[in-house]
DNA sequence: AGCTATTGATAATA
DNA sequence: TTATTATCAATAGCT
């Protein structure tokens, strides 16, 4: 949709590469912002240019939701659980500033205003910052407290059986009936592990 | 480009909408590519019907590759900040706040910045209430999992050590007294952890 | 899913 | 970058 028809390859011209670069991605945006539009959709847009210049968009919903989108479709990587909720919260934090970027200018004020909203925008993202730093930290503290309360009884436990059933060895005799025995097993194992641990529900 | 102009505005029709969805989904998702191999740039397009369900695309690098990019340039965009700087400087949200409405009035701006401002401030608020639930769930989901892992660990332990005691229940006398068994059945079912996780309450 | 009349995007150019 | 415009490409409305 030129002059003329181009192949789909790499343009060697360094500066016709420049050009058509900037020209697609405008037109690679926008039309995900009418995809969005048209069909109720959420649309993020992430592109890296060969000199590494990242540029991105989203349309519809944040760019930290529509990513959560994603990573909840590709949930089987636990393991990238802990890099995907730091992310998470750099995108988060960032979709903010966009947003207010986007509001700023669309409220048309002159640049005296824009000049103090950004310097609150400053402000604030430290205010965000340090807020969910000190609310990671408290967090990680009860984290940890739970877990060390829960081993230690879950521990104590094992003592426990493990010393009954030393006893037990030492006697050396039988149970007479089966009913006996079945009894034992039952108080033995324990209650249904799921109503045992109603962890978090 | 097609039989006649169309304005950028939601598809009434669900069926058209459902059509127009799967053709522009796959037109952007070409152009993309085209982006990607005419410029040497790496492209991510992930998109959310309306429906929920996620269709994405990358060309040029992995997803993999190109979100992290995305969140490196993010990254360094918070380091600049040196937060712990700024630790003097904080200022509660409601501060922040007035502060802005001082400014925005200070700034000689007509009234009809001053409303679409006052609308950005709630709008800003909402944005911060919904990004530090999205945390909140997040790091519940790490807890959950966490504290999950090791109790099975700990739970197969018991099981194991429950069933071996039955075992040498076979061989010897069952219990005679009543204390026994009681504390027997104590030790085995565990301890009820209801108040184990005080979180976020 | 296909088929075209049309609109929309953009290559060449300045 | 930005603007212009001749062309090609995407797609809206129908089957």
């Amino acid at each position: 949709m030129g002059r003329r028809k181009v192949e789909i390859k790499r343009i060697e011209n360094k500066s016709s590469r420049q050009v058509t670069f900037c020209k697609r991605r405008n037109g690679l945006i926008e039309k995900a912002r009418q995809l969005s539009v048209l069909c109720g959709s959420s649309v993020a847009v992430l592109i890296v240019s060969s000199t590494g210049k990242v540029y991105s968009s989203s349309s519809g919903d944040s760019m930290a939701k529509i990513l959560k989108h994603y990573e909840v479709q590709h949930a089987d990587k636990l393991k990238t659980l802990d890099l995907t909720e730091k992310t998470q919260n750099y995108l988060s934090l960032n979709e903010l500033l966009e947003t207010v970027q986007r509001k700023i200018e669309a409220a048309n004020v002159d640049n005296i205003s824009v000049q103090s909203l950004i310097f609150l925008e400053e402000q604030f993202k430290t205010d965000l910052s340090l807020t969910r730093a000190r609310k990671t930290e408290l967090m990680m503290q009860l984290v940890k407290k739970s877990l060390q309360e829960k081993e230690k009884l879950l521990r104590d436990e094992n003592t426990v059986l493990a010393s009954q059933l030393a006893e037990m060895g030492k006697e050396k005799e039988f149970l007479e009936t089966e009913d006996e025995r079945a009894m034992l097993l039952e108080y033995s194992s324990g209650n249904n592990p799921r109503e045992t641990l109603p962890l978090l529900k």
